[in-house]
RNA sequence: CGGGGUGUAGCGCAACCUGGAUAGCGCGUCUGCAUGGGGUGCAGAAGGUUGCAGGUUCAAAUCCUGUCACCCCGACCA
């Protein structure tokens, strides 16, 4: 038996983090990039997560009352050119589709016809609130119209320059919320709402912790009066925006007329709302929980939750570990768990037993069951979790019986685990020196700089003393936390740590994606 | 999009600086036999227009030009 290696990935998170998130995603078979620039194509893996993540956010939207729609891929330029700060945020990175026809040229190259050039460009969307605005505004006419609440899932397109497997790609998966509402307080709430959903996704269905907080002006979403977020800590400790809300006052309202009139016979125009998240949560999903051996699946969201690996030499014992594992597959089926039938697969597939195990470790699979000879024989189940090293024999009956109870205890010690590692990585911050040695890695000229920083709790004020300091340390100002979801207290008034002018809460600093 | 780097078998690399005949190696893959409860062993096999297009040369993976892609550093970002 030649030794194993130490861990199923290499590099280790510790020895290079950028490449472990790579060979983590090919090792999972999640993802791989496309002949096309920047974009990606998800593998049936990967893409079972998506389609849980899915079906999991499409019930919560459709429970607060949002139905979904479908608006066009392409947009007519002059649609974007509305609103004047939404121009400004997306115009560099917009994919134009300028022809309708392709002819061929002397060499037989196929080449845009220039005669058939569109008389108004189109873009592909990099996000819709112009083309439902425009829809919106021929629903609207009067209160009884309000409140329009409508989801799309979508693919958008934003050319990126520099991409990464789900965290930033040319084009992506989402889905966008777009709604419009008679008063501002209503609009308000809806945009708490999704926030508070998407931080109950988070938390709930995928074990990541977030801080759900007000961006600052600049962070702002082109176009919007307030932008939230949900920010969570990766094991790198930098923090990932894993999904947006919205206010968007009147200013698309204004743009687009979506216009109603009141019960008072008064014409106003509408406030409105967006909100979204992406493909991009599955590299959260990677990033808050895998290990050097893997991807790591919170059982919510996990296409299998248990797999079977049969184990067996000769045909006899094949034919009794296959009738075994068959049955227990089907008496494991009949439980369920999160509201649904536990979801288990058994890998008969012809390959050595260590071989197969690393498979499905890498690829995050929550339980394995190893069944052979002496556990048919003795009614029992081999049974490991993913969250742990050890894994024990265990009496069937007993471990059916409790299969419902270990998948929620995975799921939960994932989420705490977590919570945790970013508690332990956030602390109140006061002073420029601290905030100066808390970004800085120990070894900061090496090749590989080591794992360092956090969350910054700091009171703090806006300015150019500001501004070059966190461009100097690469930090951002992820978020304002919203009152109330942190041990520490960022309520209280203080002072801005670097310039001592009166701050009337803390802001959460942090390198991030 | 600016600065730097790299493109050689599915993956990782060697040969390039100093041009030379059949482009090597490891892993993986395939086949056979023995194996089989944490990455097994032995034997054999397949797999390449050296990213692409030009140029220099008797001769190009190697030198030159262009181009595309990827990586790193900036700027931008769900």
């Amino acid at each position: 038996m030649a030794k194993a290696a130490k861990t199923a990935i290499t590099p280790t998170r510790a020895d290079d983090y950028p490449e472990w998130f790579q060979q983590v995603i090919r090792a999972a078979d999640l993802a791989e990039l496309s002949p096309v620039r920047g974009c990606m194509v998800i593998k049936p893996w990967g893409y079972a997560i998506w389609e849980h993540m899915q079906k999991h956010l499409d019930r919560m939207f459709k429970e607060t009352g949002h139905q979904n729609a479908y608006f066009p891929l392409l947009i007519p330029l002059s649609f974007l050119q509305k609103e004047a700060d939404h121009v400004e945020g997306f115009a560099k990175e917009c994919a134009v589709v300028t022809h309708h026809r392709l002819v061929q040229d002397e060499k037989g190259q196929l080449i845009p016809d220039k005669t058939a050039v569109l008389e108004e460009p189109l873009i592909v969307r990099p996000t819709s609130e112009t083309i439902i605005g425009s829809m919106f505004a021929k629903w609207v006419q009067s209160y009884r119209d309000l409140p329009i609440l409508i989801n799309q899932w979508a693919n958008v397109v934003r050319w990126e320059l520099r991409t990464r497997l789900f965290l930033r790609t040319a084009e992506f998966l989402w889905q966008e919320g777009h709604t419009a509402h008679a008063t501002s307080d209503e609009a308000v709430a809806e945009t708490m709402q999704m926030l508070e959903v998407y931080r109950t996704f988070a938390e709930h269905y995928m074990a990541m912790p977030v801080i759900c907080g007000e961006k600052t002006e600049g962070e702002r979403f082109p176009g919007a009066v307030n932008t939230y977020s949900i920010e969570a800590m990766m094991q790198d400790r930098k923090a990932l925006q894993a999904g947006t809300s919205h206010f968007l006052g009147q200013n698309f309202a204004k743009a687009q007329e979506i216009k109603y009139q009141g019960d008072q016979g008064k014409e106003e125009y509408c406030w409105t709302t967006s909100w979204g998240v992406s493909t991009r949560l599955i590299g959260g999903l990677i990033m808050t929980h895998s290990d050097d051996d893997g991807l790591i699946i919170p059982p919510r969201l996990a296409p299998q939750h248990i797999v079977i690996l049969p184990i067996h030499r000769t045909d006899e014992e094949k034919t009794l570990v296959m009738e075994y594992c068959e049955s227990l597959k089907k008496e494991l089926q009949a439980v369920s768990y999160d509201g649904e039938p536990v979801r288990v697969m058994i890998d008969a597939r012809d390959l050595r037993g260590g071989d197969k195990m690393w498979y499905h470790v890498k690829r995050g699979v929550p339980i394995r069951l190893e069944v052979g000879p002496r556990d048919v024989a003795g009614g029992a189940v081999f049974a490991a979790r993913r969250d742990q090293p050890d894994k024990k024999g265990t009496p069937r009956a007993e471990f059916v019986a409790g299969v419902a109870a270990t998948l929620e205890a995975i799921q939960t010690n994932l989420l705490e685990r977590a919570k945790k590692f970013r508690d332990d990585n956030m602390r109140v911050i006061d002073n420029e020196k601290d905030f100066r040695s808390f970004f800085t890695p120990k070894n900061k000229d090496a090749e590989n700089p080591e794992i360092h920083g956090g969350y910054a709790l700091c009171h703090f004020s806006e300015g150019p003393e500001m501004e070059a300091l966190l461009g100097e340390l690469k930090v951002t100002i992820r978020n304002l936390p919203l009152k109330g979801q942190l041990p520490q207290d960022t309520h209280t008034p203080g002072k801005c740590f670097l310039t001592g002018k009166p701050s009337p809460q803390m802001a959460v600093f942090a390198k991030a994606y």
